[in-house]
DNA sequence: CCTACGATTTAGGTATACCTAATTTAGCGC
DNA sequence: GCGCTAAATTAGGTATACCTAAATCGTAGG
């Protein structure tokens, strides 16, 4: 039971986002050395990716995709042994959820002073329960935000999203100065770690590659103390490359 | 599944406001004629009465109520045959719940600016599913509000609520000059003929019994145009006697 | 080419929360 | 005190979304 405003049930929400997660996460992820069959559409994401990302057991996964693939009109393209990707519409629906999930972030940072690192739990629950009246009611209120408290792009009503330019962290090769584009908001630990140091989107940073260890030596603009971070955490932070004036809310 | 901040389903959350509802409307409604038995502490609500309230199976409610009467420490005190009650916890809850929808009604009237008809549906799926700290920071942004935009009085956090001395309208004998304190957000079709005639929280109307029929004709504010409720609509509207200077937001 | 291993799928089971149909119970009128 | 009826309960079934354990599939390495 317990639907969303729309027919989907907050379990097939979740499946939804998190495929639109994995798809655009792999391209860029290890395990997928950019070696891409051409022709092939999309990367296919893999049921294991599937039961990881939603904490579910793989035959949890198998069972669920089999459903939406057998749909009337399915909200993703399955086949057996070789992966999952949306539909059209499943991207639609994915992508409506994630501009949900963004835009009550913002209301609840903005409007109702919640602090950065609660923002997440709350908007994931929320996400699925909002009407679109509400959805357009706080967007209006906000001023049609571009971004959320975190510097992830909202996607438009009709899904679009701005492109980014931007890379991991972890993926710079020798130091450098950056802008922060985003910080991810999947652990308030680290997240809540990062704010006291002064990252946080627009933030303007000085990266150093750790000597001896893995990861990096961070300072934040100027100001803050420098700080070290795991590889594993610098794959959360998102930075755009040459530092140049442009600025970000 | 679905489980809102506490841990409770989104059920076994309905049920106990409807428990809740049921409880405190019996003294006054009809089929109870004012006979109670004396000793036996509250008036227990019916399978029946709750079965209907929830729009679901006599059966479905039977087996809920065994489930949770036989839970740990149960919010609700059942036996076969002889209805139902809420616990203490079952009470602190339920009004929990009434608080969180009454609050969120308020903030989607007051801060987010929609229509009166339209509040009550969206309350009535996000009640289950908001945090303490998303209540506590909503209840702070609207100054602590005793009632909601339909008059109905707000539970404090520790479950306490004004006593209310008010009557509906259904209950008038003669007629005469009221102020209205609350009208029933359960009909949006009616709340919002209503408030388009003027009946609304605070305002002051005259009452006539109608002539012929059953059913009264209001007036309201001297501004308004005259019209008439049937028995069944008066009873949705709550009114305070004597027409006093008291005014209510 | 063929095998072994890891990924996936199938089979069978749990809990929640509904349903309908059949049965039982309480209590009223006579 | 008996029977009748409405209310309540039991019995058995559905759908969702999980789970574990047991098969099976695909493919990379030998």
């Amino acid at each position: 039971m317990a639907r969303g405003r729309n027919g989907n049930t907050e379990s097939v929400d979740n499946y939804l986002k998190a495929i639109l997660v994995l798809e655009e996460v792999l391209p860029e992820a290890e395990g997928n050395k950019g070696v891409r069959k051409e022709g092939v559409a999309a990367a296919r994401v893999t049921v294991k990716a599937l039961a990881t990302e939603l904490r579910v057991a793989p035959a949890s996964v198998t069972n669920m995709l089999q459903k939406l693939a057998a749909a009337a009109s399915p909200m993703v393209e399955y086949e057996r042994h070789r992966g999952v990707g949306l539909s059209r519409a499943g991207r639609r629906r994915a992508l409506e959820v994630v501009r949900h999930h963004r835009l009550i972030e913002t209301f609840l940072y903005e409007v109702l002073d919640y602090p950065l690192d609660e923002v997440h739990e709350e908007a994931e629950r929320l996400e699925h329960f909002i009407s679109e009246r509400f959805e357009e009611r706080i967007a209006a209120k906000l001023g049609h935000p571009k971004t959320d408290p975190h510097g992830h792009a909202i996607p438009a009503m009709d899904g679009r999203m701005a492109a980014r330019e931007s890379m991991t962290l972890a993926e710079v090769a020798g130091g450098g100065t950056f802008l922060v584009e985003s910080v991810s908001d999947r652990d308030a630990r680290r997240l809540r770690k990062m704010e006291v140091r002064g990252v946080g989107p627009g933030a303007r940073i000085e990266v150093k590659l750790r000597a001896g260890a893995e990861g990096f030596r961070v300072r934040a603009g100027g100001a803050g103390k420098a700080f070290d971070l795991t590889l594993e955490a610098a794959r959360d932070v998102r930075i755009v490359r040459p530092a140049s004036k442009r600025t970000k809310k």
